[in-house]
DNA sequence: TCATATT
């Protein structure tokens, strides 16, 4: 009956949870703490952990009783320390969404075009003292039509937010204003991915596979998701339709084969039209496709590419998706069969590869496939832009053997594929020789 | 251009 006090400080309001990287597997929690006691109060640790197999993913997380216990441990430890057996110095920052939830930051939408910022901080001013206002605008000043604001307190921003959104119409407007938290970095994120990921798939694949999102619209009117880089007034992240001349125009029309104007054909699927492959490689001779190629690896052109065939979708490609070219004849050694899921297995020294220059278009699954005619490959890792899910164009290859890696190197290093030469080289090993 | 990982 009685209040219950709040037990524990890890989960109150001031306290702080800060990431932690480059935390070597080994390290206990208990470890941990003890090490970041040194610099700051701290409450709890917790070891980030693959879900399937429990084991550390190198990384934590640091409960601070405040902010400014948790400035002390980023600012003792951040890029300062290396812990034995990392590779690299302690990333510690403030873990995704500390920030804007310690801030309160709102977001307003729905504000008339032509207010300026001392009449919204009029109107915001009833429920605290405002200590931040910006309202976003366009090149040439002109106003978004909404703008961010930070309360000294979240006790102030929420009164607004109760008053206000939904609620209140200002001067000349006939809609409410719009106030909710602003977005996480994170959410921010995610949907810059999600819109790039539809600028990369919908666009340039022909229409075919997507009848749901153009069939039933009328001319010109495209799919968007929520257009701005923040919340679109009253949408909260809902698809909509809005229609985008300069998209009709020059992206999404002019991108559909003369074939499939006017005659509602649809089914040409990317296979079976080779002409519509998005860049030329040099090709493996026809008698090789349908087989694991190269078969022997001191061919002329070691490499069977698959290019023409899955490299419209370079980014979900599974085993299941990969052709035939690439995964049956001699391959005992075929990465999707083997184990390929999870956590980068390293091979012994000597064995592992850095590669620079892979094409754009490959994943995990291609650089693998390009990499088992010389040895078994026990990892593949194509690095891809956190935010936007696009190929960094360089990554890791593993293999059991060092001769199967110099084998590799004396056979792929300067092949050129698509445009550019492939760089294979052994990979840089940090953590050699490692002090007792 | 060398393993960046957010329970």
């Amino acid at each position: 009956m009685a209040e219950v006090k709040k037990e524990r400080k890890s989960s109150s309001e001031e306290s702080v949870k800060l990431f932690v990287g480059q935390v070597p597997k080994h390290m206990t929690e208990a470890q941990l703490l003890a090490m970041f006691q040194e610099f700051a109060l701290v409450d709890e640790v917790n070891i980030i952990k693959d879900k399937a197999t429990r084991a550390s993913r190198g990384c934590c997380f640091v409960i601070c009783p405040s902010r400014q216990e948790a400035d002390k441990a980023v600012n003792a430890c951040h890029n300062k320390k290396t812990l034995p057996g990392a590779s690299s110095p302690l990333q510690v920052k403030y873990a995704d969404g500390e920030l804007e939830r310690l801030e309160h930051k709102l977001f307003v939408g729905m504000l008339p075009k032509n207010v300026s910022e001392s009449e919204v901080s009029t109107l915001f001013s009833k429920y605290g003292s405002i200590k931040d206002l910006q309202i976003l605008r366009g090149s040439q000043q002109t106003s978004k039509g909404c703008a961010f604001l930070k309360y000294e307190t979240k006790e102030q921003a929420l009164a607004a937010l109760e008053a206000i959104n939904g609620k209140y119409k200002m001067e000349g407007s006939s809609v409410p204003l719009v106030v909710k938290w602003a977005d996480t970095e994170k959410e921010r994120q995610a949907r810059k991915a999600q819109k790039a990921q539809s600028l990369a798939s919908n666009v340039p694949i022909n229409d075919s596979q997507h009848p749901s999102l153009f069939g039933a619209l009328p001319m010109g009117y495209v799919p968007q998701y929520n257009g701005y880089g923040y919340q679109a007034p009253g949408t909260y992240g809902v698809m909509q339709y809005r229609l985008s001349p300069m998209q009709n125009q020059h992206g999404f029309h002019n991108m559909i084969p003369p074939v499939n104007q006017g005659n509602g054909l649809r089914g040409i699927t990317p296979d079976l039209a080779p002409n519509m492959a998005p860049r030329s490689y040099a090709m493996p001779p026809a008698s090789y496709v349908g087989s694991a190629y190269p078969a022997v690896p001191d061919l002329q052109h070691p490499l069977a590419y698959p290019g023409g065939i899955m490299s419209h979708r370079p980014l979900n490609s599974s085993p299941s998706s990969v052709p035939h070219a690439v995964v049956s004849g001699n391959s005992t050694t075929s990465f999707g069969t083997s184990k390929s899921s999870g956590s980068q297995v390293e091979g012994p020294p000597g064995a592992n590869l850095f590669i620079y220059h892979i094409p754009q278009e490959f994943g995990d699954q291609e650089l693998a496939n390009a990499f088992q005619a010389f040895g078994r490959v026990l990892s593949a890792k194509v690095f891809v832009d956190k935010a936007t899910g696009a190929s960094k164009c360089f990554g890791f290859v593993s293999y059991e053997s060092p001769e199967a890696a110099q084998s590799a190197i004396s056979m792929m290093n300067g092949y050129q594929l698509g445009g550019k030469k492939l760089k294979v080289q052994l990979k840089r090993d940090n953590k050699q020789n490692k002090p007792y």
